[in-house]
DNA sequence: AAGAGACCCTGGATGC
DNA sequence: TGCATCCAGGGTCTCT
């Protein structure tokens, strides 16, 4: 499941293999995976094309191309981007291929076809509603303070809405909590300016580590040149359900909030 | 308005 | 062994 750490992996593995090199023909594997323009006009505002600089939002890739239009692309949860000889076969998962004028393939291949393309003249049509990047100043305690009061809902739900912070997903939002070390059911409103500034720093820490680990493989995430990140090795909690607490050695407990898989130890969190 | 739940998908794991 | 069912979870949508 690509979070911050796993898209921006990706995005700065992919950025010297694209960067400035024309997109001479595109091929839709499975319409589907086309949010907008319809897929004849992405064609054709795609084709000849270059991209000229890469960003991220979120768990957003975000291409800017020479004509000013960008292109923003979401893995979702089995997405996986390649740049290989065209002359591979298409594997079975191949959703969608930007062939290059340098004789390569940019392939995005997703078995769940969760993963989206949007082709825009601005950004802000698909990125609008998220909130403020964790590493960034913008997110402060002040910030999270702010947005947490009155909320009534568990902290491990509001750390996955997007428009709180952006780019926390299921295996993040528990680690950090776990290093807080506040309990996830607890009602977001009731987090005391103390317990908010440790969630802040746990979140920073958590995913400054995952970035410099190139992010968490469990199953379907692969860098582009193919290799796993680290940072599975380096989870506390998140599927170590039944497995001692690595702070006082409680088997870690798995409940279910918001419909996700959520792991803690009920000693330590509170 | 906020919160809960359904839905989209596939394939690996599990159960009988 | 083979088939059916469950589960994984990011984001969007609907309903209350």
């Amino acid at each position: 499941m690509p979070e911050l750490p796993e898209v921006q992996t990706i995005l700065d593995a992919l950025f010297p293999q694209i960067i400035d090199q024309p997109i001479i023909d595109v091929s839709v594997l499975w319409e589907g995976v086309i949010d907008r323009p319809e897929t004849t006009l992405f064609i054709a505002w795609m084709k000849n094309r270059r991209v000229v600089s890469t960003d991220r939002r979120g768990k957003y890739m975000l291409f800017e191309l020479d004509d000013g239009r960008w292109l923003v692309m979401h893995l979702r949860m089995t997405g996986e981007m390649r740049v290989i000889p065209n002359s591979d076969p298409y594997h079975k998962h191949d959703r969608l291929v930007f062939h290059l004028a340098n004789g390569r393939d940019w392939r995005f291949k997703d078995m769940r076809k969760f993963g989206r393309a949007y082709l825009v003249e601005d950004v802000q049509e698909v990125i609008f509603k998220l909130g403020p990047e964790p590493l960034s100043a913008d997110f402060s305690v002040a910030h999270l303070q702010k947005s947490l009061a009155a909320r009534t809902a568990p902290i491990k739900s509001l750390l996955l809405d997007q428009r709180l912070v952006a780019g926390i997903g299921n295996i993040y939002a528990d680690e950090a909590l776990f290093r807080a070390r506040l309990h996830p059911l607890r009602q977001g409103g009731s987090l005391s300016a103390a317990e908010v500034g440790r969630l802040v720093e746990a979140i920073q820490a958590v995913i400054q580590q995952a970035l410099s680990e190139m992010g968490t493989t469990l199953r379907d995430y692969r860098r582009p040149d193919g290799s796993t990140g680290e940072f599975q090795n380096s989870l506390l909690v998140f599927r170590r359900t039944g497995e001692p607490c690595p702070s006082c050695g409680t088997p870690i407990s798995r409940i279910v909030v918001s419909g996700r898989s959520t792991h803690f130890c009920s000693k330590e969190q509170h």
